[in-house]
RNA sequence: GCGGUUAUAGCUCAGUCGGUUAGAGCGCCAGAUUGUGAUUCUGGAGGUCACGGGUUCAAUUCCCGUUAGCCGCCCCA
């Protein structure tokens, strides 16, 4: 083989379409339902722009980048996530000028520079959705209702909304602080590596797994301990909305996201897999970010499924989707037929109909092999008794029953299914 | 990015203690069956044994490197 595709970005091929579309057209009709528009952003934009909303010391900044300069000389990157990019476009376009919160939703690739495996790519894709210019908790609120209820409607059953709240800039100091001095012990055994990360983001040591330091965090320091007044409320009130809409959920102090610029409510969704959970998706409040970004104040929130996530989640569960099957195959039983045949395809797909037939002269028998693995619910079969007697012969394919119509109703006959 | 592991036909995998033409099952093509997709039988096509280098009279096999997949870590979707 001489080429190969490149490492940690996979092709989707035909069989696995009917997957995708499936769960792009659940996404597409539920956040319709909440009201939410489509934006789409370019796939690159300014390496600046990523810095700046992920900040400097998160992993997806600092090693995951897929950054390139590109002829200009202009330091681009390959988006590692899309609320940055619909941000950056918000401010451009001003979208928040005609008031009100503004709901939009987006779909496409990411581009992450990790270390590829099961469930993690270099090339991998979200939907996701943000609402800009709300403060208020029941907006927190919405953002987790639709991300639960796209996982109920692709039919996963095991998934779980997890919740937590970060509280702002100063308590996630004062957290930090108290947790590094609770583990002290703990990290001075550890790699250098590992003590340089405790003090970049203490926050990462509570979805640690390593099972000593999660005992000893047990009775450590709560980040409800440190949450300021308006936290505090914000965050009751999140919960509030959440079971008034009566979506389950479950609070857990371990919910820490990578990126920098959450504040107040973070949240996950964990299908409960072979081992450890699995991600689903991610999100929170952002309210500083928008102003980050050069714009007025802007309270936030969002959320971004992985689709190959969501997929990987239905595989564990066994959700099937279902296969859309061709109409037709159409079938020259004698050579003298394939004329008729070749007219008939044309009113079948002049009805709306899909059809496929027989372009190499191939036998009546591996017409119907064909027939067979082309999925198709009917055959519609034309031979010299046919042409002489004006009929078609309509076999269904699942059955083997099969009988003789008009040649003027074999369309007709597909509308039936 | 770090550690481990794997790579033989379209797919799942045997195999060669280094030695003539590298195998199986499934799948594919054709025939048995001159108008019918299951099954059965018969025949056939399909491999630079991932790629590059080294050792050797001889490498798919041993060694090194590269690439890609998988597992663990880091991190996340």
């Amino acid at each position: 083989m001489k080429f190969q595709g490149p490492r940690g970005a996979d092709d989707v091929l035909p069989n696995a379409i009917p997957v995708w579309r499936h769960i792009e057209d659940t996404w597409r009709r539920l956040v319709t339902q909440y009201g939410y528009l489509e934006v789409r952003p370019p796939m690159f934009e300014s390496y600046d722009l990523f810095v700046r909303s992920s900040g400097e010391t998160s992993d997806i900044v600092s090693k995951e980048m897929y950054d390139f300069t590109d002829k200009g000389g202009r330091h681009m990157a390959l988006r590692p996530e899309l609320t940055a990019s619909v941000v950056r476009a918000y401010l451009e376009h001003s979208l928040g000028a005609a008031g009100g919160p503004v709901r939009l939703w987006y779909c496409g690739p990411i581009f992450r520079y990790g270390r590829p495996g099961k469930g993690r790519y270099r090339q991998f894709h979200q939907v996701g959705l943000e609402v800009l210019g709300s403060p208020s908790p029941a907006a927190d609120a919405e953002v987790m209702e639709v991300a639960y209820r796209f996982y109920t409607a692709l039919g996963l059953r095991r998934a779980k909304l997890l919740v937590n709240n970060i509280g702002r800039f100063d308590a996630r100091e004062r957290f930090g602080e108290a947790v590094l001095a609770h583990v002290a012990a703990w990290l001075a055994d550890q790699t250098e590596e590992d003590r340089a990360r405790a003090h970049k983001n203490p926050m990462r040591l509570l979805d640690s797994k390593d099972a000593d330091l999660q005992a000893l965090l047990k009775d450590g320091p709560r980040i409800a301990d440190c949450l300021g007044d308006e936290s505090r409320a914000h965050g009751e009130a999140v919960l509030e909305r959440l079971a008034e809409a009566g979506v389950p959920f479950e609070v857990d102090p371990g919910i820490v996201r990578g990126l920098d610029y959450y504040t107040d409510t973070v949240f996950e969704v964990a299908a409960e897999g072979l081992g450890t959970s699995l991600s689903l998706c991610g999100g929170g409040r952002y309210d500083t970010l928008v102003s980050e970004l050069g714009g007025q104040p802007t309270p936030a929130v969002g959320v971004a499924p992985g689709l190959e996530r969501a997929i990987l989640a239905m595989e564990l569960e066994g959700v099937e989707v279902p296969n859309p099957a061709l109409d037709a195959y159409l079938v020259a039983a004698t050579e003298g037929a394939r004329a008729t045949i070749g007219e008939l395809a044309g009113e079948v797909r002049a009805a709306g109909f899909a059809c496929l037939r027989d372009l190499d002269g191939k036998s009546l028998k591996a017409q119907f092999k064909q027939a067979d693995r082309s999925g198709a619910r009917l055959a519609l079969i034309v031979g010299d008794d046919e042409l002489a007697a004006g009929t078609v012969t309509v076999r269904d394919l699942a059955t083997g029953e099969q009988g003789s119509v008009p040649r003027s109703e074999a369309v007709a006959r597909l509308k039936g299914l």
